[in-house]
RNA sequence: UGGGGCGUCGCCAAGUGGUAAGGCACCGGUUUUUGGUACCGGCAUUCGCAGGUUCGAAUCCUGCCGCCCCAG
């Protein structure tokens, strides 16, 4: 291996001084991986399989298992058409990413499968998504995906191969906890992918491994490029994977003619009917732009999505605040803490101070109560749980109550 | 066609002789593994049109065009 174990050590030792948390010890795979070493230190006897996407991090967990010791073998998940991403930056799991994954394997020597789950992910995903869209709601693929395709079928595969874990290129933190595993906030806080996994189950979290949640990304590109990855300075993903060029409205109607039926922009309080709209698939509940309103003394906002009736309810800002929201199918990962608790409702955000009015998890309907009123509060969104850096759960936001 | 008012960027609008504020909208960028938000930047050589007065006019004068209100 090109990496220098003393290098990476100071570097993982100062990122988490830890030690019983999720350190990535380059030197220390048991640490790494969370799994009982053999007697020489490595994990040689275990089997890991990675869940590769064709992106830098699940490259560097992959080349991170191969010289742990374990027998890596790489899976990555074909999710949707190659045309629509070949070619492309920022994608995922489809087309020239595939490519990459293999031949990250390939070079890393070990054994990569390819699985086609165009179909599922078709349904699981991607339909859904137009449905929420069409039913006035704001949805968040990514986290059906986790939920669905990567947590649930390819954890399947995983354990059908007999790996003794399943680790992907998170950044998020597996904790060991007196209650079982705990998930926690990645180091990186401008990295941390908790917010799209808070519907990670307690036995999906025994199962799964993060290595990468006690790192900063340009450590991880570090480490690509001393393993001499082809993906070293591959562009990060973003925007949504199946939307090729960034205007998901268009996917969302051409899955859905119905998204693209006009109807009225009208005021939350006066009920004037200020424009008309092409579509209630172009709006979610706190956006500003795209109404294309003007003559208005303050800028207006989406507070409302009527989908029967295709209506745009809009306001000024204020009429965005809000005091409460019901939470619905929620997971809860391990106990509910006695401590406070601070919620998420979209992934960029610093978590806010609230109450839980109900149970969480097992897919129970909750109520979310905010200290401080919260604003774009947007059903089909995720409120995901905190109590400080750990992921205590989460669920789907559906109807708001106004502060 | 008697009286009054008004016409400044897509919209709202300040400016009444000294060389076009601001807001909304829109566009671009930054941020960001969802959508959105936020932040930064851009955005009328020109003031309904045509003449005139003046060193100088969106601001004064004349005519025309358009709209609104009152009275008929």
């Amino acid at each position: 291996m090109a990496i220098q174990p003393a290098a990476c050590m100071g570097r993982l030792m100062e990122a988490d001084p830890n030690p019983c948390t999720n350190t990535l010890n380059a030197a220390d795979p048991a640490a790494l991986f969370q799994l009982p070493p053999a007697a020489d230190g490595t994990l040689a006897g275990r089997r890991i399989v990675v869940a590769m996407s064709g992106g830098v991090d699940s490259s560097v967990v992959a080349a991170l298992a191969a010289r742990s010791g374990a027998e890596a073998i790489g899976i990555t998940l074909q999710l949707y058409d190659h045309g629509a991403a070949s070619g492309r930056k920022g994608a995922c799991c489809a087309g020239d990413d595939i490519r990459d994954a293999r031949a990250v394997a390939d070079r890393l020597g070990i054994a990569h499968y390819v699985f086609d789950h165009e179909s599922s992910f078709r349904e699981e995903v991607v339909e859904r998504f137009a449905e929420d869209y069409l039913a006035g709601r704001t949805p968040i693929p990514c986290i059906r995906c986790n939920m669905g395709p990567k947590f649930t079928d390819l954890l399947q595969m995983a354990r059908e191969l007999g790996a003794d874990c399943l680790a992907t290129g998170h950044y998020v933190k597996r904790v060991p906890g007196p209650a079982g595993p705990e998930l926690h906030r990645a180091a990186d806080p401008a990295r941390d992918q908790s917010y799209f996994l808070y519907a990670t189950t307690d036995a999906q979290l025994e199962y799964l491994r993060f290595p990468l949640g006690g790192l900063p990304k340009s450590a991880v590109r570090e480490l690509a490029a001393e393993a001499g990855l082809r993906v070293a300075a591959k562009p990060d993903s973003q925007d949504i994977c199946f939307v090729p060029d960034g205007d998901y409205a268009r996917v969302v109607k051409s899955l859905r003619p119905d998204g693209a039926a006009a109807g009225e922009i009208v005021h939350a309080e006066t009920g004037a009917v200020l424009g008309r709209h092409a579509g209630v698939v172009h709006y979610t509940v706190g956006q500003r732009r795209g109404l294309e309103i003007g003559g208005q003394p303050e800028p207006l906002y989406v507070t409302g999505i009527d989908a029967p009736s295709r209506r745009v309810i809009v306001g000024p800002r204020r009429l965005l605040a809000v005091a409460a929201a019901s939470v619905i199918e929620t997971n809860r990962i391990g106990p509910l803490p006695t401590g406070p608790l601070a919620a998420k409702v979209r992934s960029l955000a610093k978590p806010v101070p609230v109450t839980l009015d109900g149970p969480l998890g097992n897919g129970a309907t909750t109520r979310l109560r905010f200290a401080m009123p919260e604003y774009g509060v947007a059903p089909g969104q995720a409120a995901v749980i905190y109590a400080g850096d750990r992921i205590v759960g989460g669920g789907w936001i559906g109807a708001s109550e106004p502060a």
